[in-house]
DNA sequence: AGTTTGCTGACCCTTTTAGTCAAGAAGTCG
DNA sequence: CGACTTCTTGACTAAAAGGGTCAGCAAACT
């Protein structure tokens, strides 16, 4: 069962991106072309997506030798909401907020549908806010096995509240 | 703030002439053209969406004088997932049932991320399962104004429960 | 100076989505 | 039957969005 993209290309790069910043937090400034291995990402096309991504100030660059980029938050303090929110391309005319129709509907908010939108707008977005970047290196570490401490851990599946 | 396309336009035309239908059982089939004008669809387009929408068995058609379109079900038996799931196009190669990349992604279902995007997956989901043609009915004649009696309401919001 | 790395806008290509058309099949009416 | 209406169906075209590339420039380091 496959549902409609809830994600651009674009959107998962720069979460990607953003994601493997945060994983090598510490160790100075990272080259895109480094990102862009790690996370099989086309280099031109990130160039263009870390660039713009700058602007939202989550992130920044230094060029020349050493150069690269790095985060200026802390992954705690970023939610995949923040990321997905700014790649957004800023609405070009009014459009309907209710249904996302890319015009605006002539239906406006009284149309029998815009309650239902609104609901699956919402439940996208807590998602989003829910989760910061550092969730998500947790979830990795997780994944790759690498526990901090091999204390006993009570299983916790994705189920459970991994996430 | 804007959302990414959950929504394609090929889908909501079909919701909404399902809906349509609805809003007309019982006053025998309904031509394409009615339904196009009512629903601000182009005709022709209209035309293969309804066709393709008979697939799914919630909706048949008679052709000739007295013909057109008629639900198969009470729109309390037909939830939006329903025509949302048979809308999807089946997808093509193997894809990601995690991420829900166009392609299987290398990670698998061993990413990071997955687990996030299962929860947004069923997120969408939920709504579209909860949510019945028959809701969408109610939902319009409240919002018409014409109640069918004027019994006294106690405020039922759309936050409250409306739908 | 020369190298490394980010910056930036313009450009292009492919896929998807949206929409159109025309000829045909199946009913209804008289 | 013949005229008319309405769905049927596959092929076709147009437009937009998305994904990706490039070249030349701007900093920063050695």
């Amino acid at each position: 069962m496959r549902m409609t993209p809830i994600t651009l290309k674009k959107n998962q790069y720069a979460l990607r991106a953003v994601f493997e910043l945060a994983k090598r937090r510490g160790k100075g400034p990272t080259k895109i072309s480094d990102i862009a291995d790690a996370q099989s990402i086309p280099v031109r096309f990130l160039e263009v997506i870390l660039n713009k991504l700058k602007g939202s100030g989550m992130i920044d660059a230094k060029r020349g030798f050493y150069g690269g980029y790095y985060l200026t938050r802390a992954p705690k303090q970023i939610r995949v909401a923040d990321i997905m929110n700014f790649m957004q391309a800023p609405p070009k005319q009014e459009m309907c907020a209710a249904c996302l129709a890319k015009s605006k509907c002539p239906y406006g908010h009284r149309c029998a549908f815009s309650a239902m939108w609104n609901r699956v707008n919402r439940a996208v977005l807590q998602v989003y806010n829910e989760t910061t970047i550092q969730d998500l290196l947790d979830n990795d570490r997780q994944l790759q096995g690498k526990h901090r401490s091999p204390r006993k851990r009570h299983f916790k599946t994705q189920q459970g509240r991994s996430l």
